[in-house]
DNA sequence: AAAAATATTTAAGCTTGCTTAAATATTTAA
DNA sequence: TTAAATATTTAAGCAAGCTTAAATATTTTT
């Protein structure tokens, strides 16, 4: 299947998943950087492949072959990046930026290969859970944003949830990775602000960020 | 620019360089599996846009500009051939229907991460040079087809040059491989036919294996 | 519950990269 | 050197993926 196609399963895969938007074709759209028509339209034609439900004004819904297919892509994607992120000196945003384009020339067989050349792990250097060859995310997510953390509580990071590179500068700046731990030392509710302790050095995070990090409670 | 693109340019720099035939659109069209209208109008678009002469009837040359991005897409395809190979278990015809796709999807920057963590190999594994970041082949073949090999010397295989799994298969199978000594035992010039030893097996080659297989003559 | 704001859909049109069929030029062979 | 074979080009057309502008539906606000 095109690119294109990959991309616009993938965007509603991870919209239903970790947003709260609608899955309508705007939100879509806006995710990938289109307009509203070109979506729409995409929509309709995915639907006769039998990739999507789509009614007119109504979200959009992965069929069971659709979400099969943006599995499949966002596999590759965990792969590579967990592949890249192992061997070079990358960053967080770089692996994600060239992950986001070896996922769509990847074919199963390669991804196989480096699945086990890997170990086959079951999450990126995000946190993020790879999928395994058979499109089934096997591992349980018990992890919370950071924003809903409790005043005191210690807990060790487990996702950082983006694709921004401002925000892996600030979480490469401050020791905010996969398996740090960090005390919540204040949670100021009515200004959604998180201060935390990590790395012996206190910092106040907003609801942008503590909506993205997520955390396990240690025991 | 887009893949189609890049194959086409890529496929004119690979004819001229190693084939017999005339870099017009209808051997690129056989090359690129497109008819040859499609190949005739792509020239005349490319030509717009300064990658290639092209005048009625007469063969395509790329221009500078052409040649460097040819260069460019031939360096990420042997150093992706070059990683692969070296990290996982694939033949020779997997690593390059991989990198095939891979070489379209792969910034500069992740060029030369691949390459610096090889140390800048200036080969890949099929013997092919692998031209630098600034598009430049700074090694020089000293090596000849087997077919133009003498009866009687020693040789060492310096290039498998294609990329048919046939080949490839039968490479494997008989100890043909970047590096080994082969001894020319016999020279049949009326049937083009060309008898070595290899692994103390003798076997006879004809002339379409001949024409790809390079080897430098041992001192 | 109606008006205003917002989102979605439709329609028309563009570019890229292909196709086949017909016209034209070049090359090969007699 | 002319006829036959072959290759290239032109022309018309198609699908994919986009665009913008206008029409229509939904949602929000008052």
């Amino acid at each position: 299947m095109s690119i294109a196609v990959e991309n616009f399963v993938k965007a509603i895969y991870k919209n239903d998943k970790n947003d709260s938007n609608d899955t309508k074709p705007g939100n879509i759209a806006k995710k990938l950087g289109i307009s509203n028509a070109a979506a729409t339209d995409m929509a309709k034609k995915l639907a006769t492949k039998n990739l999507l439900h789509y009614e007119k004004y109504q979200e959009l819904k992965l069929t069971e072959k659709g979400t099969k297919m943006a599995l499949n892509v966002v596999r590759k994607h965990r792969l590579w990046e967990s592949l890249l992120f192992r061997m070079f000196d990358m960053s967080l945003h770089e692996i994600h930026r060239e992950s986001e384009l070896l996922e769509h020339q990847t074919s199963d067989f390669l991804a196989n290969k480096i699945s086990a050349y890997l170990g086959n792990p079951k999450f990126d250097p995000h946190g993020d859970p790879i999928p395994n060859a058979q499109g089934e995310i096997t591992t349980k997510d018990t992890s919370i944003a950071l924003s809903n953390s409790k005043e005191g509580k210690t807990y060790t990071i487990s996702r950082l949830m983006s694709d921004d590179k401002e925000f892996f500068d600030f979480c490469a700046l401050n020791g905010l990775k996969y398996g740090n731990t960090v005390v919540v030392t204040k949670q100021f509710s009515k200004n959604k602000m998180t201060q935390i302790l990590i790395n012996n050095n206190t910092i106040l995070l907003n609801q942008d960020f503590t909506n993205i990090i997520y955390v396990n409670e240690t025991n």
